[in-house]
DNA sequence: AGATATTTGTTCGTATGTATT
DNA sequence: TAATACATACGAACAAATATC
């Protein structure tokens, strides 16, 4: 059976699409329907025929209206002038985290649930990195170190490392070759920061755990460097098992504190 | 520090947000902020003097844009007739899963890759629910595995089978009280049925596979309802670790015949 | 540097469709 | 059934951005 054999069988089998609600919707599915049977890639400009009126059978504002779907969904982005037009982009992984952080707006994940994965993904991560980094990747880890090398003196400086200390871990998924992991892994790091309960811990000094953090990433580093990717994963576990304690012992303390007040702080979603 | 500082000192820090390069953006994002800042919850009706034009200073065609911004971030939905309007709605898993497939379109992950996180996360996800099925949970996964009990007699059938296999994994992880590692877990699954290589893949008879598989599954259901999380932690790395040798091995047969062929089928990306 | 052509972005008035009461 | 309140759609004109000559 041949790939095109497959594709079709499989599409037939898979994708069952909703019935569009209006003729934007359907428009916007035409018109991916159209890029992924040319087979346009990033950078390649929408044929404005595509885009006519007349081909569409609909007027200016409702064609606009599809586009500014395609927009959003990070598939199309528009330039105006001369040799302007419609062109196919990449979905980045910054948009695509914004997307999905929608996703856990009014339900939030509990600071366990995001740990359960990021014991077992961060690890890997680790791993994966294991004598895999030229001499300007380790220096980036280590500026991104210094940040958070020296005491914070006011409450705001102590949130700021902390936030440090999170974009360490960013920038070493962003050294990962593993696309997908380095998303998953952002991505929880990035629900991590918009939680208030964590901004909230973050907000209260504790020279105690930024010393061994600082210490688990020194660490890392080395045998990172030194190629021991055993040596990593198990850092990394230790240093994510840690972290999971503090910040379930430290919510904890707080939910207690908040009890006791009698106090119910119903945050509104941060969109 | 109270919630509220917290949480302005956080957003001032964390979310700088690009300059919107249209009207239509802007309001966008202006929109958002109400909705945010007056804890508006799903179901909630946005007051129709946030969508007028004056209040806007905006014409209904701009206003109709920002809404199908929002409408494609499944952050509202809109009703007509009486009563209708706009409303807050939560973005759901499916449409979640539908945007972040955009990421990987143009550069998909590997079967590696993938598995790297199945290999992960599967197995927690079915310790996880070791000993927290209910009777009608336990017959929803035994009625999907009915689906693919008896031997196929069709390539088509065949297929069918294999995904209601995946079916299998994604009903599982339907139950699990960790939305966020179920998101996760259903996420790779559908971008496994959705690499064309894959597809490909699962049309290709394996009545040994399908075996093992079934046989994993019905011992899976076991533990899982003699609450044996270890082992349901145990059996499931098993399954995915030959589940991914499988892949890669067919998958690297393919490559060598059809390099064989000399062919390069440059399939187009299926949206 | 400035005029011009091309293409997106925005407005306004109007008309039609659709669901509730 | 009819009246109502809302979304959806159209089209012509105008404004803004940007590449080219």
């Amino acid at each position: 059976m041949s790939e095109a054999e497959a594709s079709s069988l499989a599409g037939r089998a898979i994708v069952a699409r909703p019935r569009p609600r209006n003729r934007a919707d359907a428009i916007t599915a035409q018109i991916r329907d159209l890029i992924s049977l040319h087979g346009l890639k990033p950078g390649d400009r929408l044929p404005p025929e595509w885009l006519s009126e007349e081909f569409l059978q609909a007027s200016k504002g409702t064609v606009r209206e599809a586009m500014k779907a395609l927009q959003t969904q990070g598939l199309i982005r528009t330039r105006t002038g001369p040799g302007g037009g419609a062109f196919v982009t990449a979905l980045s992984g910054e948009q695509a985290i914004d997307l999905l952080s929608n996703l856990f707006l009014f339900e939030r994940p509990s600071i366990a649930d995001i740990y359960a994965l990021r014991k077992q993904l961060e690890p890997e991560l680790a791993a994966g990195l294991a004598g895999r980094l030229d001499e300007a990747a380790l220096e980036e880890l280590r500026a991104t170190i210094r940040l958070y090398e020296r005491e914070p003196e006011t409450v705001e400086e102590e949130f700021q490392q902390r936030l440090s200390e999170l974009d360490f871990h960013s920038v070493l998924a962003s050294f990962s070759e593993n696309r997908l992991l380095a998303f998953v892994c952002v991505f929880l790091q990035r629900l991590l920061r918009d939680m208030a309960v964590c901004r909230a811990i973050y907000m209260t000094p504790n020279p105690a755990l930024r010393e061994t953090a600082l210490n688990y990433q020194v660490q890392l580093i080395r045998v990172l460097k030194a190629g021991d990717a055993q040596r990593a994963r198990e850092l990394m576990r230790q240093h994510m098992e840690e972290a999971e304690r503090y910040m379930l012992e430290r919510a904890a303390i707080r939910q207690h504190e908040q009890g006791r007040a009698g106090e119910r702080h119903h945050s509104p979603p941060s969109l």
